[in-house]
RNA sequence: GCUGCUGUGGCUCAGGGGUAGAGCACGUCCUUGGUAAGGACGGGGUCAUGGGUUCGAUUCCCAUCAGCAGCUCCA
């Protein structure tokens, strides 16, 4: 039934974007057309033409489109042989190009008024049925993804059976758009960027700064609890150490270029920890009574990421790796993966993501290793997910060319994905360093490697959360988690006592203390997005008290200073998403 | 990197061929207020950068840089 209801979905949006086409020709019939499939909530054509559309033909194109719905002309399929196919297209040299790689000898045309398409369909019967739609924005693309080729451009639109939905949509859009963490982090001064001197690379503010502090504490703790060792490696290395790793023969293109320190001296910058790692693990002969050891860095690495694709502070060019790589035997994969399944869950769990997407990749075409190697590691992959009792799916040879992999995306309040952690097994790395241990028969033996990341990076994630949150972070991540407020200055000296009482218990608190009405000093702290909110006036001072307001839900009642203070590290240390005081 | 759009005080934005304007923020003063903006005054901009057209450019044109929406790629 609902598999049946998404079809028709898909069909009707498949239809909006032929419409879209149709109102295209009308309106510019030199344009030639590319495709122009149903997308997720939506439909989009490509269309080869060498003036651009500007805002003003998408306004034309809809008004078209309108007309055509109203029209409501009749869809109707036309199969035909491929030369008789080519004939009906002979002007249109993209659909040609399509209708070449077709193999069968038939192929279908859908056809409304005097619009006609090569296409596989399904439609829906009549263009009248097409109601509520939008479309969204113009963009380029390559003719079948290839830099190489045509650059096409893309109208994108969205399309609903309702209007409620379509309604629903954009306002899912709006929601989006104001939790955007490019404009809600330095609002409440969390961090900054500054292009001018490097896109891509990210400034943390104090307050930001404390809640990464937090996250790497947390980080921290948990690693050493659960058996892995932290540790610390340089930036920058000789560049040989790239050569032998191979980075610099398959990164190369995401890597800054090297500093040259004198004649026959270059440095690199690290675009991935891993190399280092293995360094500290040859500096010592290791036996296989010591796996698995795990090692653990908050590592800074540096990608030169092509500058279109920088993101605010989710795709970036200098980030931090929460890393780790798992030195251990063959048969220790399972076990290894389990437990880093486990953490991961445990971690990400802790700021409120409890809903998961998971991709297995496996071998893609062009590999290192055996096929051996491969599939007994694929299996450790997958035996661990079943253990963990976790659902996933397999992305067949979407695996990395040096090992396969688990991904983990997690799922936002607005339902969007994001992916964070991953765990690779890697049969690359310890090949070209000829890394070993010392087995049961004194021989020699080439350990496996995992790389793995929970948050993947720290920018990124704290992004995610800035976003997830709409930047009102639980009360353990908040930068300040208690404000106090006088409602006249000669309360300030008893708000100092408060602000002692807080810094001893380690709850982080300010006082606002500008000359402003407490009117002012509450419209300022929630628009900072500060949970608790501490008032303090005459009673409070004279009870010990102080009157305590939460972020967007008001007063909640006046407490004695130890009881909010008790409250708030309860609420601290369980890391407690919702307050509740 | 590709296509399109954009670039005006810290922020949001208005303006426009004759050397710039609002709100917020900031500063000073008055006000000492009980749960989302008390009041007055004030400082602050080479109008992204570099060329060109022009008597004159922040405004028009070109290039560069950066941002935005996508494409491709990715943590």
């Amino acid at each position: 039934m609902k598999k049946n209801f998404e079809n028709n979905l898909d069909a009707l949006r498949h239809t909006a974007s032929h419409i879209l086409a149709q109102s295209v020709k009308r309106l510019y019939p030199d344009t030639k057309l590319g495709i122009g499939p149903a997308i997720e909530d939506g439909f989009y054509y490509d269309f080869f033409r060498k003036e651009p559309f500007t805002p003003d033909d998408i306004k034309k194109i809809t008004d078209e489109m309108k007309k055509i719905i109203k029209e409501d002309l009749k869809i109707e399929r036309i199969e035909c042989e491929k030369n008789k196919a080519a004939e009906i297209i002979k002007d249109e040299p993209l659909k040609l190009e399509i209708l070449s790689e077709i193999p069968d000898e038939k192929v279908s045309f859908y056809k409304q008024g005097e619009f006609i398409d090569l296409c596989a369909g399904p439609h829906v019967s009549s263009t009248g049925q097409v109601k509520h739609f939008k479309l969204m924005n113009i963009s380029s693309a390559y003719w079948k993804g290839n830099e190489n080729r045509e650059t096409l451009q893309r109208i994108y639109g969205v399309c609903f059976t309702t209007a409620e939905e379509l309604k629903e949509y954009l306002k899912n859009l709006e929601e989006a758009k104001k939790r955007d963490h490019r404009i809600l982090g330095p609002a409440i001064g969390l961090f900054s960027l500054h292009p001018e001197y490097g896109p891509g690379l990210v400034y943390w503010h104090p307050k930001g700064g404390i809640t990464r502090k937090v996250i790497e504490d947390f980080w921290k703790d948990t690693h050493l609890e659960r058996g892995y060792q932290i540790v610390y490696t340089p930036h920058i290395a000789d560049i040989s150490l790239w050569e032998k790793s191979g980075h610099l023969s398959f990164y190369k293109e995401n890597m800054y270029p090297p500093m040259n320190i004198e004649d026959g001296i270059s440095y690199q910058l690290k675009p991935m920890n891993c190399p280092f790692h293995i360094l500290i693990y040859q500096s010592t002969l290791h036996s296989y009574r010591e796996f698995p050891i795990r090692w653990a860095e908050l590592g800074t690495v540096y990608r030169y990421e092509k500058d279109g694709v920088l993101h605010g502070v989710l795709r970036v060019r200098g980030f931090t790796q929460d890393d780790a790589h798992i030195f251990c035997r063959p048969d220790q994969i399972e076990t290894e993966v389990v437990d880093v399944l486990d953490l991961v869950m445990y971690f990400l769990s802790s700021f409120g993501f409890s809903e998961y997407e998971i991709f297995l990749s496996t071998r893609p075409d062009k590999f290192v290793g055996t096929v051996e190697n491969w599939e007994k590691a694929t299996k450790a992959l997958e035996n661990a997910l079943i253990k963990k009792n976790l659902q996933y799916q397999i992305d067949p040879g979407e695996g990395v060319f040096y090992g396969p992999k688990i991904d983990i995306k997690i799922k936002d309040c607005l339902k969007r994905t994001w992916q964070c952690s991953t765990i690779q097994v890697d049969f690359n790395i310890p090949e070209r360093f000829g890394i070993k241990y010392v087995n049961q028969d004194n021989k020699f033996e080439r350990p496996i490697l995992i790389h793995r990341a929970i948050m993947g990076s720290l920018e990124r994630f704290f992004g995610i959360l800035i976003e997830h949150y709409s930047g009102n972070f639980p009360v353990w991540l908040s930068p300040v988690q208690v404000k106090i407020l006088t409602i006249a200055d000669r309360f300030i000296p008893y708000a100092e006592e408060v602000l002692i009482c807080c810094k001893k218990n380690k709850i982080r608190a300010e006082i606002d203390a500008s000359q402003e009405s407490l009117n002012k000093k509450i419209r300022f702290a929630e628009n900072e997005k500060i949970p608790i909110i501490a008032v303090i006036g005459e009673k409070e001072q004279l009870s010990n008290t102080v009157a305590v307001r939460l972020h967007k839900k008001g007063m909640v009642g006046v407490f004695l200073v130890e009881e909010l203070i008790e409250k708030i590290k309860s609420i601290d240390n369980a890391r407690k998403i919702e307050i509740d005081i």
